[in-house]
DNA sequence: GAGCCGATATTCT
DNA sequence: GAATATCGGCTCC
């Protein structure tokens, strides 16, 4: 289902597709609008330094979701891209709600800002490191990919890093 | 709207 | 002990 890329094109063929997530009986979907790729020989990835316990997700096939907790408090959301082994996946940042609105705002405790934020997208579906490790295709959560990228894209530096700035690897959906 | 800052888990030095 | 792929609340324009 994922394209067979390097991770920077597979990132940039997510924008506007679909996650979707059925977990405690609520359907949630979201249109992806920004992502980030992580690649293998990268200095801002998680798995520069090698495989790990926490980050063993971002080793398996495509088509796997990796969560991680970030700064101690959020959860992030990746999708693994490449072979397995590899260590290359693409940080879901932001979107659209598409389904279940009302109960995005149930879990994310307020009415707006429910997923123009990695951590907050994760809390607007549901996502937790319960998720860890599952699949894309068969699991809670599922991506469909767009036919057509529904608009423009922007490539930017990757916000939040302090290595490999230098890499135009955030893709942004404008319009 | 921009800018500071605390919360808090896990890894790295 | 420091850094981190963040967020929300607070201040001060």
């Amino acid at each position: 289902m994922i394209p067979d890329l390097p991770v920077e094109k597979v990132a940039r063929s997510l924008l506007g597709a679909h996650i979707r997530t059925q977990i405690d009986e609520a359907a949630t979907e979201v249109m992806l609008t920004e992502v980030e790729a992580y690649g293998a020989e990268d200095p801002a990835s998680h798995s520069f330094r090698g495989l790990r316990v926490s980050n063993r997700a971002m080793f398996e096939k495509a088509g796997t979701l990796y969560v991680y907790r970030s700064y101690g408090v959020h959860w992030c959301a990746n999708v693994v891209t490449g072979p397995a082994g590899r260590g290359e996946a693409v940080l879901l940042r932001a979107g659209v709600p598409i389904v279940g609105e009302a109960v995005m705002r149930h879990r994310r405790g307020r009415e707006d800002h429910l997923c123009d934020g990695p951590g907050k997208l994760c809390q607007a579906l549901g996502i937790t490191g319960d998720l860890d490790g599952t699949s894309l295709e068969t699991g809670p959560a599922r991506l469909t990919l767009a036919d057509e990228i529904p608009g423009k894209v922007m490539a930017t530096s990757r916000i939040g890093i302090t290595k490999a700035t230098e890499r135009l690897w955030r893709f942004v959906l404008v319009q």
